[in-house]
DNA sequence: TATATAATTTAGAAGGAACTAAATTATATA
DNA sequence: TATATAATTTAGTTCCTTCTAAATTATATA
């Protein structure tokens, strides 16, 4: 018996395209075909393959609309969640117990998440303290798959002399990590939006500890999560 | 470029058939089709056409002779080490750092091994201190696999009235281990042959800590490597 | 040496997941 | 509405690893 509660097989594979559909599928939209490939790193037509596949499997884990994408079903949600939940615990316990840079922690738990045992998990649950939030500032899904909630939007949408603090960084990209520890921004930094012009969709962003100012283009700023100060 | 100095590509799979015939194939005798398949849990003539396909390569991972067996070749041990030094390695931190019992780590390094990247290894490495040992007392190949040298026999050989030290046990099969534990029989116990008998090839041990005497078959104590003290 | 048994290999097929190329459908623009 | 472009799907292969069943080779015994 698998954690669905059913007796299906769930390949690497299966994981990582359920996952993807998951990162995708923004509660309204529909994950599109194009979107899972690039994020796949694989062919349209695999997709469109593995999607009938999904939908074709008892109980079903995505409801799959030909021609306009898919989004996941109850179950495939919950697969989705352990699988994400097993992630995050593991980018923690890299970076925290075996000192791996924030950086690096997202593609070894890419690799990791599929192998590791029930047992593996709920010790690193454990030896982290059940915790909430990834190194990139993410919610780790509870025991029970319930998702810590967050208040944030993209440092892209702050305004003009508005502040905020940084609670979140995507982790796609690891070189944009690189960079924004270059340039002193990590989670908890706080800062305030001096200026954004609409011409090339530059912030113009002053980083509250230092005082210093930097220019983050929309490539940066959405990626960055903040929370709104007063 | 991989560790073996070829661009080969070595699939997971692979990498089990290596640590098969390697631990299969001791020094002087080829590893037979039969044992290996019974080691993997698969059939002969899946073990078959492997061999034929790890010989075919460039260079050849294996030196197989048809009806007779095969061994590694230089370059099938390296990278045999090279599995066996991670697998060892994943035992000793899962359960020095994480907890696990000694009859879990086994099964669960069995996953892990295939997709933790160097980086990873050398992290596991320094955190415990470049180990020589495992859980089950056996030698983990150095950063450039050579392998610590033991000089153990199997308890099975332990004349009556000798002494020794427990040194390494199998780690194949959980329950023998989980048995030793509640006989009160682990790395370091010290021992001593009161008796054997020919007819079921059962030893009788005193055990020097505690003053016990538990006899012991030969199904466990062909899994037992004892250091001879004079 | 003949024969029985055990071990191994060959041949052919199957399942998963990927791919390319061609065909189709949806969307945007004139 | 017609047409161009973009997105998606279909059809047919391929690669890897496994399997079963049949054929062959090796080894042990009479």
């Amino acid at each position: 018996m698998t954690p669905n509660g059913t007796s299906m097989e769930i390949s690497q594979t299966v994981e990582d395209y359920l996952k993807a559909i998951f990162e995708e599928s923004n509660p309204p939209t529909l994950a599109s075909t194009t979107a899972i490939a690039e994020r796949m790193g694989v062919t349209l037509a695999s997709v469109t393959s593995m999607l009938k596949k999904l939908a074709a499997k008892t109980p079903a884990l995505v409801d799959y609309r030909k021609h306009h994408g898919a989004k996941l079903t109850p179950e495939g949600t919950l697969l989705a969640l352990k699988i994400i939940r097993r992630h995050r615990l593991l980018e923690l316990f890299l970076h925290d117990v075996l000192a791996f840079e924030w950086d690096e922690v997202h593609e070894e738990a890419d690799r990791l998440e599929h192998v590791i045992s029930d047992a593996f998990v709920q010790r690193i649950a454990i030896a982290l303290d059940d915790p909430d939030w990834d190194p990139h500032g993410h919610p780790i899904p509870s025991v029970d798959l319930e998702m810590p909630q967050e208040n944030t939007i993209q440092l892209y949408d702050l305004k003009s002399g508005e502040n905020g603090v940084v609670r979140w960084v995507s982790d796609r990209d690891p070189s944009l990590l690189r960079h924004l520890t270059e340039l002193g921004i990590a989670l908890g930094t706080r800062l305030e939006v001096r200026s954004f012009s609409s011409l090339d969709e530059n912030h113009t962003v002053r980083l509250l500890e230092t005082g210093e100012e930097v220019v983050l283009g929309a490539g940066i700023t959405r990626q960055i999560g903040i929370q709104k100060l007063d």
